[in-house]
This record gives C-alpha cells, sequence and structure tokens, in this order.
DNA sequence: AGTCCACCGGAAAACATGGCAA
DNA sequence: TTGCCATGTTTTCCGGTGGACT
C-alpha cells in the first residue's frame, strides 16, 4: 500500500484501464443478487410456487414456514418465486402485493411493521408511534385497499427470540381485521429448533406449510460456484482450481454459498486490482485475509466511544504481560477518560463491555478465581496495539490516547 | 466449616433522544 | 405546547460465586 502512495492518481487510473478486465458481470457476485436459475432447488421452488400459487385465483395462500442453513438458498429461491409471481399476476390483471422484510436488518419489531407498511404504499413516521398503531394502521391499509398481500420476513427467528412471537400472533390472527383484503406469511429461518420458541397458536397458523432446504453439499457448491464464475467473469479469466477453492475454503463443510460467492467476488477485486490476467488460487487465499481484515477493522471502527477507550485500556500494555483483570482495566480506562475530559462509566457498564468485546472477539475473556483474592475476568486483547492505531486514526480524540 | 475477596451478571429503573398527534 | 411512544444506553440495586485462607 505504502510503497504505491508516490503514484500519482494519474497512473492509478491508467493502470486500471490497462488492466485486463475481469469481470464481465460483477453484480452476479452479489450477495443480494438472485440469479434466473438456480441450482439443485428446482424442488423447493416449485413446492414454494405451489403454495403461493392460490394467489392467482384471488384466494389466500396457506401461511408457509421455510428452513434452512446460512446459505442454503432459502432467500434466493423465495425472490425467485417471488418475482415470478409478480409478472405472472401483472400479466393476467390479478393485484397482488409482495413484501420482503429482512427481520434482523429491520432490528425491532417496530420497525419491521413500518417497513412492511412503506411496501403497501402507506408510510409511517420513522418514530412516535405505538407498536399497536403502527399495526392497525397497517391492517386498515389492507383492508381499505383490500390488498392481496404476502408478507416474506426473512430471519424470523430473529423477530422471535428477541421479541417473542406477539407480532406474528397478530398477524396470523387478523383475518377478520383486514377482510376484504387478506394477508399469508411466509417466514424463513435460519434456525431449525425455532419451532420450539413459538406459542403453539401461532405455530399451528405459521406453519400451514413447511419447506426445508437441506445444506448445499461438497459437489453441489462447487457447480454452483462454477455456474456463477461463469456468468460474472470474463471467459479465460480465472482458473478452475480457483473456483474450487472457493468452494472448498469457505463453505463445504456447512454447505453456505453466500460465503463461497463472497469470496469469490473478493477474489476477483484482489486479482482485477493486481492487474493480473486471470484470477487464480493466490487471490483466493488473499482474499480470505483480506476478509477477515475488513471484518475487524469494521468492527472496531463502529464501536461506540466507550467500547473504544475500553479496548484501549486493554490493549495499552505497560508491557506487564498483557492479561489484565477487568479491574486495572477500569483503572485504565478511567484514567483515559480523565485525560481526555469524558466521564467514565461505572464498572458494571464497563464489565458489560468487555463483554461485547468478547461476543465480538476483539478481545478473549475468561473468568479466573483467586480465591481469597476474589475473582476477576482475565482479559486478552487479540489485536495489536498497531491495528487499532490503523483502525481509529481517523478518529481524533481516540487516536490521541494510543501514543 | 466458614469467611470473604473482587468481581460477575440479571433486573429494573432512569435518562436521553427523536418524533408523532392533537 | 403537552403527553405519549420507541429505542438505546447507562445507572442502581443486589444476589451470587469458587476457592484460598483462617
Amino acid at each position: 500500500m505504502l510503497d504505491q502512495s508516490s503514484d500519482s492518481l494519474e497512473t492509478i487510473f491508467q493502470k486500471a484501464l490497462a488492466a485486463p478486465k475481469l469481470f464481465r458481470n460483477h453484480d452476479a457476485l452479489r450477495s443480494d443478487y438472485v440469479p434466473d436459475h438456480l441450482p439443485f432447488r428446482d424442488d423447493q421452488i416449485t413446492s414454494v410456487a405451489q403454495v403461493l400459487s392460490p394467489l392467482l385465483h384471488s384466494s389466500k395462500p396457506s401461511n408457509l414456514l421455510i428452513y434452512g442453513k446460512t446459505g442454503t438458498g432459502k432467500t434466493a429461491a423465495t425472490r425467485h418465486v417471488l418475482s415470478k409471481l409478480t409478472t405472472a399476476s401483472k400479466n393476467n390483471g390479478i393485484q397482488a402485493t409482495f413484501v420482503y422484510s429482512n427481520v434482523r436488518m429491520a432490528g425491532t419489531e417496530y420497525r419491521v411493521l413500518a417497513e412492511l407498511a412503506a411496501q403497501t404504499g402507506l408510510s409511517v413516521p420513522f418514530t412516535g408511534l405505538a407498536v399497536s398503531e403502527v399495526l392497525a394502521r397497517l391492517q386498515g391499509q389492507i383492508k381499505n385497499k383490500k390488498l392481496h398481500a404476502v408478507f416474506v420476513l426473512d430471519e424470523i427467528d430473529y423477530l422471535v427470540k428477541l421479541f417473542g412471537d406477539r407480532l406474528l400472533y397478530d398477524l396470523t390472527t387478523s383475518s377478520d381485521a383486514i377482510a376484504p383484503g387478506f394477508l399469508s406469511i411466509v417466514g424463513i429461518s435460519n434456525d431449525l429448533q425455532f419451532k420450539e420458541e413459538l406459542g403453539a397458536r401461532v405455530l399451528s397458523r405459521l406453519s400451514e406449510e413447511e419447506i426445508v432446504f437441506p445444506p448445499y453439499t461438497a459437489q453441489e457448491l462447487t457447480t454452483i460456484l462454477h455456474e456463477r464464475a461463469k456468468f460474472a467473469f470474463n471467459s479465460g479469466a480465472y482458473t478452475e482450481a480457483a473456483v474450487n477453492l472457493c468452494a472448498a475454503l469457505s463453505g463445504s463443510e456447512h454447505g453456505d454459498a453466500r460465503r463461497a460467492v463472497d469470496l469469490l467476488r473478493i477474489a476477483g477485486e484482489v486479482a482485477e486490482r493486481e492487474g493480473s490476467k486471470q484470477l487464480d488460487e493466490k487471490h483466493v487465499r488473499i482474499a480470505l485475509q483480506k476478509i477477515d481484515q475488513d471484518r475487524i477493522s469494521d468492527a472496531l471502527k463502529s464501536l461506540p466511544l466507550h467500547a473504544k477507550l475500553v479496548l484501549i485500556a486493554a490493549v495499552k500494555n505497560d508491557s506487564s504481560e498483557n492479561k489484565k483483570s477487568s479491574g486495572t482495566i477500569y483503572e485504565h480506562y478511567s484514567g483515559l477518560c480523565k485525560a481526555s475530559g469524558i466521564e467514565a462509566l461505572t464498572t458494571r457498564r464497563v464489565s458489560g463491555l468487555i463483554t461485547e468485546l468478547d461476543t465480538l472477539g476483539l478481545v478473549s475473556a475468561t473468568l479466573v478465581n483467586y480465591g481469597r483474592y476474589g475473582r476477576t475476568k482475565k482479559v486478552t486483547p487479540q489485536i495489536s496495539q498497531d491495528v487499532l492505531r490503523q483502525a481509529f486514526q481517523d478518529d481524533g480524540v481516540v487516536s490521541q490516547l494510543l501514543d
């Protein structure tokens, strides 16, 4: 990186222009891309289509639950069917409304409802209303516009885990409130155990139909990846071995196609930036590292202020061996706060922040006992001071503290 | 056998912020 | 304007806890 800093922008652009183009269709490797053809998913696609097809006769389809681990094509297959259904209903003059929301992205019940409402053409404020109020308005909208709606709730297990099944209950039992419109729910879950967290009534309503997406086998994954590569890259722009390696490295044990595709895309970008004519195994390995680094650096940058301070307190070792107890970290931390004129948080909160850093993998914290001398979390930083400095260099207040 | 350290971590309440509705 | 709501962060309160030490 640094040794290129002498290059003027001109030469960088020149290089980019002169470099052979590897990608023919870059978008085909983006994670939200829905390919025309989903290999090895014909059965599932047919099933989904069958469940939803009553829409074309203007009657209410059954609610549907779709299961499968991450990267097994649930979302892609569902969206695929939805887009076909949209065109089919348009062509035949049937009105149907398809609404998609990823619950985890949305984050809260309220935002899920707001997102759903927005897609039915009803705008609700970003905040300020009671959840029940938004629900009532959404139901009103379905009723008044006589919508034939299908709500797809992706990562529905997340919703239930955090907020319980109340919202699902309300949505599945509202048919009276929304007649003559109707509403079917398609729930997509990564978690096969998810049903156990549902109340019996919601469960029976929601899982009128179920479809399971099995993980891809290593063989299938390789085939899929080759197909995508053929579509995304120019011919001769990649080696077979590189694609095989992507499949092997990223997904074969979980059958996770998304990760494999991501890896392939990043490897392609690496190769293109390098100006090489062909994507090969070397680039895949670099990409694998890069994904890791980016993940860490993103995590660091998006940390709230006090979490950053705590992390600095944990990493910045006065060379006295880098394991620290939460007590000493707190001392360091409050020192840092005083130095920069920030009010320090309580020990309880800092303890919580340490736990959060631990789940992010930025530090590792283990509970240790010293009997008579109490017990603490021993905190070992998982990243070096240099990495911190890199990530925080744009953050004036924080970066000063690292010197 | 019992004490007691030095902290953990759950629960609930408080606070802050942003925003609606009437 | 006042009152209510959602959401996220932090504080307060407090009941643990494993084992070295007495």
